[in-house]
DNA sequence: TCTTATGATTCAGT
DNA sequence: ACTGAATCATAAGA
């Protein structure tokens, strides 16, 4: 994968030296990890270049907005991007990584590291880049610890693009039918399913349990989750759910049988009069 | 695509 | 802490 240029989209007062001025930033390069060359070389094209920026050839300058971090490895470039990331400045970290080396081998080195790649993600998703967002996603292994993340991007992408091909908002089943259609690549999950229906065992057991006594007390819950395996969480759910929806149906059955006992005595009334 | 069933979550009331 | 009500999420069938 090929970095753009930021001449593409950016101006340039939005480039590194605006990020090399911010002092904290500045400490935070030399913290991680000690390459950095003193008083923040390499962030800004006036002073890149390890030191003695002011007497650059006309020909250095052409590359400017390259050569500054190609003074900071890979590991401090990630942990640029973690920081950066942490406190939600993705304009900045935008920035950052828009300033990145173009050579193939440089991406390389850059693309070992999840923050980075992490980064370049969320970076992509909050300028509205989904197609570079899919593909970052799609073609990187990501640890369990990023996967809730990318998770949320993946699928928030895949509802915005979806929201504006129909132009209106989604409900839940549109929801549900954009996660059917693009399903999370598992690069970004690790393959586990979450259990829809209980087992039909399970499920006869707690029916039977629920018919001697729909609200168990926490330990006949606790001995019922023994029994069937589930938390005791589980449990409460499954009676609650269970003693609503049995309020529902009776209810809607009240509800008929009203108007059933109305509809029959109606012609009466009408013959009566 | 809509509907229904079912498990989970949220929130307010007690 | 527990409950009911409303709602969300997921899966499967019509």
């Amino acid at each position: 994968m090929v970095f753009r240029s930021p001449l593409e989209l950016y101006p340039t007062h939005f480039f590194l030296p605006n990020f090399a001025a911010d002092p904290h930033h500045r400490s935070l390069l030399l913290a991680s990890g000690g390459g950095g060359s003193g008083s923040g070389s390499g962030c800004s094209p006036g002073a890149g270049g390890g030191g003695g920026g002011s007497s650059r050839a006309p020909h250095e300058e052409l590359s400017m907005f390259q050569l500054p971090t190609l003074n900071f490895s890979p590991e401090q470039v990630a942990s640029v991007c973690e920081t950066l990331e942490e406190t939600g400045d993705i304009e900045r970290l935008g920035r950052f990584l828009w300033s990145l080396p173009v050579a193939p081998g440089a991406c390389e080195a850059i693309n070992k590291h999840e923050s980075i790649l992490r980064a370049r993600a969320v970076v992509a998703f909050h300028t509205g880049n989904f197609r570079d967002l899919y593909h970052i996603l799609e073609n990187h292994k990501f640890t369990k610890e990023s996967h809730g993340k990318l998770q949320a991007m993946w699928l928030e992408a895949h509802y915005q693009e979806a929201e504006k091909l129909r132009g209106r908002p989604l409900g839940p089943v549109d929801k549900y039918r954009v996660r059917k259609k693009f399903p999370l690549p598992r690069t970004i999950w690790d393959g586990e399913q979450k259990t829809h229906c209980f087992k039909e065992r399970t499920r006869s057991l707690l029916r039977e349990w629920y018919l001697q006594d729909p609200y168990p007390n926490p330990s006949k819950k606790r001995e019922l989750a023994q029994a069937t395996g589930l938390t005791p969480t589980q449990v409460g759910n499954w009676f609650k759910n269970r003693r609503q929806r049995d309020r529902a149906a009776a209810a809607k059955n009240r509800s008929r049988a009203n108007l059933e006992e109305s509809s029959n005595s109606a012609p009466l009334c009408c013959g009566c009069e």
